[in-house]
DNA sequence: TATAATATTTTACGCGCGTAAATTATTTAT
DNA sequence: ATAAATAATTTACGCGCGTAAAATATTATA
């Protein structure tokens, strides 16, 4: 160190012997310099540890290298874990990524989106509310700003949508619940705010009538985005009233399933895939606790690998 | 909405009528200028719709106004929910927060402070991991920028420590479990991460002899954050191995207690408060899941609003 | 109405870096 | 070794705004 602070890249460029332009060049892509002096460039860094004002640097570019990541709601696992797995291959593409959760709501779900427009990110990965969703507002953000979206998707916004392929989950799940028990009920949100519950309830249906069995839909009452208390209280009223035809019920989501979980336990229904039990509960999503529920939640894991994958490598061309 | 772009202050001062240096003054605090003025201004942003340039602004701030918020891991949904808190908080104060999760991982907490220190933040709410922690690390940040630590204490870094009470909640709950039934036996990890584990474990240890009860410690192997995990294996033989003296017992927190609670329903134990049951689980966290466990948990939740708001306080004085 | 107090405008400079053009140095190919 | 190609340096300007000082205008007080 020395004992001068180094403030600037001019400052920098004094103590390494090394012009200001070939620096900036240099802080820009390490590799545009010659291999030498990019050897020279990180010995000085050793010593004298500079850093560029993040600032002054994108003052003047058009576009910088931070890539925006919103989620509905970082409080739902589900998306925090997402959220992670995104985080992670933004910085392995060489870019900042800057979380932002829409905790459920449509304004905040704007003003992200409006945070992310200041800071003219290089492109916004957005994961929107759905039918929530301001459409208009994510429009004209998508118009100004590269916006590739994932898990829902809101037609003919954005340069690109990824999300799971709901009709080959649900039917690969209702046909291992109909080969080893009783076909499955289906158990969602009658209004649910996730065009994929739309997706899966479709696909459950069209499973079902595939394999010759009359779909049935358990459709409970719930605003918004408590799921597991939709599931729980809509759940109770639905064991009660004994909607479920059969012994298996399958769930739009993983949340809703606790949910239901909770409610049987409640009723003292044994729930499980053994002889003596009165229900079985699957899942969709692989939620990070279904391993943990009692019993543990039959579940199909959605292919998020290769959508974050295919999302990150499109807003990065 | 005009038709020639507004893109500069200057220009917005020309549309306006009212000069750059009083619009600047406007956009640092909009109440610095004469009401009049302020209205003016605000007619005048409603037609054009100008934002000043974030990364111009903050060029020759010494501080900017942003506040930073690292938690140990956003997967998990303790941290999420406070984040989300704090988030709230930040903004009421007229900050703009900055979210990050440092992935259960010491580099990642390191990194998360370098990027911090980059945006030159007003201030920093740090969850740190703990014993993980690069306690020289975190320490160096500390003396750079305004850091406030919450839920785990470092000791002598940062300005102030905002946590939970563990000795009151601990001591709540273990005389209420005395009153309610048999004595609770603390189910733990052997070598936490989190310093709150080792507060909560001598708050037991007070506790129960205060009450003139012997403390029963049941310390789980496992390193790392998977509390689930940890709980459950840790659980499943410490219930094979009858290492529980009575039928209650009290969790170091929520997420070791889904994991004993699953254990106990593999191995077919009946859990709950009644007649019939053979173990009572209780938790420490009220972890936004422990309504739907099955049974749902007896938990104690920690004043969290309160250490939220006396974080947001002590970085923004 | 005159005076004091407060706001606004004018003028001017600086922040730290991107970036373009012309020049010079270094490397590679012949 | 010489020419051609590539890289680094020098020079110079601009980005959009913060901010200070002095001059002017507006409001509040007497």
């Amino acid at each position: 160190m020395t004992v001068a602070k180094i403030k600037t890249m001019e400052d920098f460029a004094a103590v390494s012997g090394i012009s200001r332009p070939t620096l900036s060049k240099y802080f820009n892509d390490p590799n545009s310099v010659r291999a030498t002096t990019k050897l020279r460039i990180e010995a000085a860094l050793k010593q004298h540890d500079y850093r560029p004002n993040v600032y002054a640097i994108n003052q003047n570019r058009r576009q910088t290298r931070t890539i925006g990541l919103v989620v509905p709601n970082l409080t739902d696992p589900f998306f925090a874990g997402i959220a992670r797995t995104l985080e992670g291959l933004i910085l392995k593409a060489g870019f900042t990524p800057v979380l932002l959760s829409s905790h459920d709501g449509p304004d905040q779900e704007l003003d992200n989106l409006e945070s992310l427009r200041a800071i003219k990110p290089a492109g916004v990965l957005l994961a929107p509310l759905g039918r929530a969703s301001d459409l208009a507002g994510v429009a004209a953000f998508a118009q100004d700003c590269p916006t590739v979206l994932f898990d829902s998707n809101l037609d003919g916004i954005g340069e690109a949508f990824f999300g799971s392929d709901n009709r080959q989950s649900v039917g690969l799940i209702v046909d291992y619940l109909c080969r080893s028990g009783e076909p499955p009920v289906f158990f969602e949100m009658k209004t649910p705010i996730n065009p994929n519950a739309y997706k899966r309830r479709s696909a459950y249906i069209a499973a079902m009538e595939q394999l010759g069995h009359d779909p049935q839909l358990v459709q409970v009452e719930g605003d918004g985005w408590g799921f597991e208390e939709i599931g729980f209280r809509g759940g109770s009223k639905a064991l009660t009233d004994r909607q479920f035809k059969t012994n298996t019920v399958l769930c739009s989501n993983d949340r809703l399933a606790i949910g239901l979980l909770s409610a049987a336990f409640e009723k003292g229904l044994r729930v499980g895939r053994g002889a003596g039990s009165a229900l079985r509960i699957a899942g969709h999503d692989d939620h990070p606790f279904s391993k943990f529920t009692c019993p543990s939640l039959t579940t199909i894991s959605q292919d998020y690998d290769s959508i974050s994958t295919r999302s990150v490598e499109t807003v990065w061309p």
